[in-house]
DNA sequence: GGGGACCCTCGCGG
DNA sequence: ACCGCGAGGGTCC
């Protein structure tokens, strides 16, 4: 077992609706972070763990370091030295705050103005202006690309729970160690190295990851069969890795700039790769900000909202998949995908934190209680008039409730007052 | 270009 | 309580 070091938090200025984590984090781009019981949102990243808390002006922000770098991936790692020999044989803390800094601005991606650009596709968009309001703050994160990858293609016909569950696996069982942290293990995202070998696919399935599996294995066996940058040459250059410099990509055109097209079709070469991985892949990975992933959710957008559905575009072909991407293009320009996640998310069922943030300003259990009763109320009323969104709604207030319960646990714990009646067993 | 099959897990309705 | 069924950020053949 090998300790690790933890720096002081350090805070960035940063409004909540230029960067909202706690939307951005969950709403399916990352799979990897995970938030603590204190609220503490943490993920390994680039060899450290990197933890965020945000409110109403800062995001702050700390790591933990493996105590020696230098020893990491060695077959035989020493034990920690005594703290008087460990400080002296470190980088120097003030370079790793410097390090982690840069890395946080360059990982959210905090450089465009995210009110600038809500403001134009508002005006481009009236069903845009309609949803936002309640999802500011969604921004895309500049991931890795070999790790977009992997979790894309973990995530074809499956749901947010499982694949990250599927990518903390792959970390653990193939990810370089970094070491303990209150007695708990850390892992890093595992190089497509690490996943060529002979049993991998066979592993793969015994962890439960199905048939893709063999999409994996496959596809890290092409990547690494490639050139070390083959991946990130793909990159859209004005979103180049950290430290480099940014160069222009050109105008673009409907079907988007010649470097995402051919971004796009680089990868469909890959296992387990079709058009809508390729795009998440493009948008997320490689900065290409006019891809437009085209799921069964932004499918039922399109339909509802955008007039799809009928006529030549009736199923979703690959044909019907491009216009789409078209369309948005069109309506919202080169950072179509960036307005795209955000209808995204706002349609997700998972979403609703608009009754948890009622909580936390009203802090009152019997006052939850209340406007619950006024969204049953509300909820019954909007099954009655539309039967074909019935299902959906339902489910949807269902999580709300759940949360809500979630919340009220938290309120016991905290010493506030019993909820009395309607105590389950457990 | 359409339509199955595909791994697995969970929530729902009978 | 048990079970069949469909859906979950699709892709391959």
């Amino acid at each position: 077992m090998r300790h690790m070091r933890l720096t002081d938090w350090q805070k960035l200025p940063v409004s909540l609706t230029e960067l909202c984590i706690d939307t951005t984090l969950r709403c399916g781009q990352s799979f990897r972070w995970r938030k603590s019981e204190e609220g503490e949102w943490s993920c390994s990243l680039n060899g450290r763990v990197l933890s965020l808390r945000q409110d109403q002006e800062c995001l702050h922000y700390r790591a933990i370091f493996p105590a020696a770098a230098e020893s990491l991936g060695a077959a035989n790692t020493p034990l920690t030295p005594p703290p008087s020999v460990a400080s002296t044989s470190f980088e120097p803390v003030l370079q790793d705050d410097e390090g982690t800094t840069a890395l946080v601005k360059h990982y959210f991606n905090l450089a465009p103005n995210l009110t600038d650009l809500y403001e134009q596709w508002s005006s481009a968009d009236a069903n845009f202006k309609k949803k936002a309001p309640k999802f500011t703050g969604v921004r895309i994160l500049r991931q890795d690309a070999w790790e977009a990858l992997v979790g894309f293609i973990c995530s074809s016909n499956n749901n947010i729970a499982r694949i990250s569950q599927m990518v903390e696996k792959l970390c653990i069982h193939y990810g370089p160690y970094l070491g303990d942290f209150d007695s708990k293990p850390y892992y890093d995202f595992p190089a497509p190295q690490a996943l060529t070998g002979k049993e991998v696919e066979q592993h793969l399935r015994e962890l439960g990851f199905g048939y893709r599996a063999k999409y994996l294995y496959q596809t890290a066996l092409m990547v690494a069969g490639k050139e070390d940058d083959w991946l990130d040459n793909l990159r859209n250059p004005e979103s180049p890795l950290l430290g480099q410099l940014a160069k222009s990509a050109g105008d673009m055109p409907e079907g988007g700039r010649e470097g995402y097209r051919k971004a796009h079709e680089e990868l469909l070469a890959l296992q387990g790769v079709g058009p809508k991985v390729a795009d998440c892949v493009c948008l997320m990975g490689l900065g290409w900000g006019e891809a437009v992933p085209v799921d069964t959710h932004v499918w039922q957008i399109a339909q509802r909202d955008y007039k799809f559905g009928k006529g030549k575009h009736s199923s979703l072909t690959k044909a019907t998949y491009d216009a789409v991407g078209n369309k948005f293009r069109s309506l919202w320009g080169k950072e179509a995908g960036w307005a795209h996640s955000v209808l995204f998310t706002a349609d997700l069922r998972a979403f609703s934190e608009r009754l948890v943030a009622k909580i936390e300003v009203k802090e009152e259990f019997q006052d939850v209680k209340a406007e619950l009763e006024g969204a049953a109320a509300e909820v019954e009323t909007v099954v009655k008039s539309e039967s074909a969104e019935q299902k959906r709604v339902k489910r949807e207030f269902q999580e709300e409730r759940s949360i809500v319960k979630i919340e009220e646990v938290v309120v016991k714990k905290r010493g506030g007052r019993q909820p009395g009646k309607r105590r389950r067993k457990a």
